[in-house]
DNA sequence: TATGAATGAGGTTTCATTCAT
DNA sequence: TATGAATGAAACCTCATTCAT
């Protein structure tokens, strides 16, 4: 929250130098994390990827761990973005389209924060906290959409099926992986027809 | 020149006593995989969880990953035996049945063989070879239900089907994580009814 | 990009404290090695000898392999200046004396470099290719030495003339273990004249 | 000593299944040093490379170093066997003929017995008894051909002119691992008349 | 006797983190 | 503040040797 700053210009030269430094410091340990997981990954190699030297990087991060949970809250904060846009436009779309919105959604946020499933995935070596936190919040806002797009679903039903609606935003971005293009292309297509039913027959309930 | 014995694989054991220790140092490491993950877990830990010595283990393991693939490969015939069971009655079941088993087989599955998901998620460890066979050689069996259910089905869907129900299954294992209770069952039913309805619409087809 | 650090050289001193640890530990590796060969040598015990911790070892000679590199090839350049010193002299003495210089520079280059000879017996455990070049070089210079001294000869007799008096210069450092000492300088004065015997009838050729 | 048997047939059958396995024990150990140099070499290995079980290895050679001990024996037997018939034969030849068995002699030893080399060179991982007893032994034996070759040599200059013709013999040894083969072949010619000459320069005193 | 399992000290190497300049 | 050196616990792995069957 802090950090939210969109004037850097302005900014006193040391400031200015630290912000560029910390993104590019973030940006070198997302593109690490993302190939190697968070225990392969190496403070060192973050460090030397990002132009820095070991004694900068601990400056800005004083922990590994510190260093992950500064992307963790980057990647929430753009994923509640995201999702904010959407919960703003979903009265406007019907099921298909909301369907293929929130699997297109998810897997352009991939591309963008390519480190966001290896971290998510560390669990043992990083406390869940911050990982739970951002999955609750993201279930809430699907919550929303799902309370617009479904309003007879009974309030008991509307956060098991938000998690159903999660589940199968994960396989969106699962399926990124496959090859060759096409059988990918056919998969998600399967997928955005089995959400779409999905969403359909809540909102007939 | 008979004699080679600088397999890759490790010695494998050849008395009582040598597969009574493979037994409980396979089981030890399936615990610590699951707890702490492939980079976190230990192999001392494992020796020590076996009561056996760090040489025993390394006796028959001659590398962490080959003792994770070994537990691959013991996950993947157990997968394998269920999958065919699952595949010699599918055609006795309705729609509903169906997913259901799909859904609890994979749910228990995980109970007995919690490393499961640890080992498939350290790709970037481990080299994806093992796993990929494995997630093949599932979508197979899934293709096989899938041509028995939905008849009807264009040869060319089959596939990208079958990747989507593999998808829910991994959801389905996903929501045994959530707590509480009451939750986790509402979700699966949630989950139930998703594969249900994606089902009778490949069925129909 | 242009920090691409994963050198397979290890880092280089940049300060002054950096120059004085690696001369240290390259001391004490020399010790190490000259004591008990390549293979019984440890790096825990160089790292103590040289009043550093394990660590700083390993940052500036990743592998012990790496480590003997660097050794050996400070024994090549002060080999090579040693040798640059004979070529540029040897046009001013008879057989006699360049066969005592000849000896008397191995001699000495032995007590100043006590672990070269451990590591060029190394092979099996330590990449030849280093070992080769040194080897080669010297040839070079001795091929340059006796092209002056024994300026008839032929020039394809040139190179196994250089390799035979090689071989007697590795029996000089060879002859220095002898004891008692008053055998050892029996012995040096008769390889000295089997030297200076050879020379000459090369020479005369 | 003992093992000095020509005539294994009439022997118990153990007896004689014994003397095969410690033959191959023996042979396997041999490859394995000349091949990694005593240090590297693993028992494991020189048990599965003979087809015995490393238990059986153990049983005939408590220790690597007893092995290494028992191998250096059987290479010093073999040596003296050369050596005895050198001797024998030595009075017969002129002094060229005496340099070319020489120098024959040794490379061809060093064929029949490859671990020879690796194990004189393992000093620091093996107590140099066994080897100082050889070498001295073998010095016994070039005097006495030195003797035979240059009755007029000072009794004081016998025994450090059998080292000098020790370490040409070693420079023998070392040429044969030179390629290519015409470079090898020059080399040993030139060595062969160094010796000569030398024999000649102490057989004219 | 023969075999294969068991042992564990000790070696190499890594890396998060701290410190001094 | 920025940099690179220093640190050492701890990980992986090896292998000579011993033991039980």
């Amino acid at each position: 929250m802090a950090s939210r700053n969109s004037s850097p210009a302005g900014r006193s030269p040391q400031r200015r130098r630290g912000h560029e430094r910390v993104a590019a410091l973030l940006s070198a340990a997302s593109g690490c994390f993302a190939e190697k997981g968070f225990d392969a990954a190496t403070m060192t190699e973050i460090a030397a990827r990002a132009g820095a030297s070991i004694g900068s990087l601990y400056q800005f991060f004083p922990t590994k761990e510190l260093l992950a949970e500064a992307l963790m809250v980057e990647h929430g904060e753009a994923l509640n973005a995201r999702m904010e846009r959407l919960v703003a436009q979903a009265s406007g779309w019907d099921t298909e389209e909301l369907a293929a919105r929130l699997i297109r959604t998810f897997a352009d946020y991939r591309r963008l924060h390519p480190s966001f499933v290896a971290l998510t995935e560390a669990a043992g070596s990083l406390p869940p906290s911050l990982s739970r936190t951002i999955r609750q919040r993201m279930r809430d806002y699907l919550c929303q959409i799902l309370a617009i797009h479904a309003p007879g679903l009974a309030a008991g039903d509307l956060r098991p099926a938000a998690m159903v609606v999660q589940q199968l935003m994960k396989a969106a971005v699962a399926l990124q992986n496959e090859q060759p293009a096409s059988l990918r292309n056919a998969a998600q297509a399967q997928l955005r027809r089995a959400l779409a039913n999905y969403l359909k027959s809540l909102a007939e309930a």
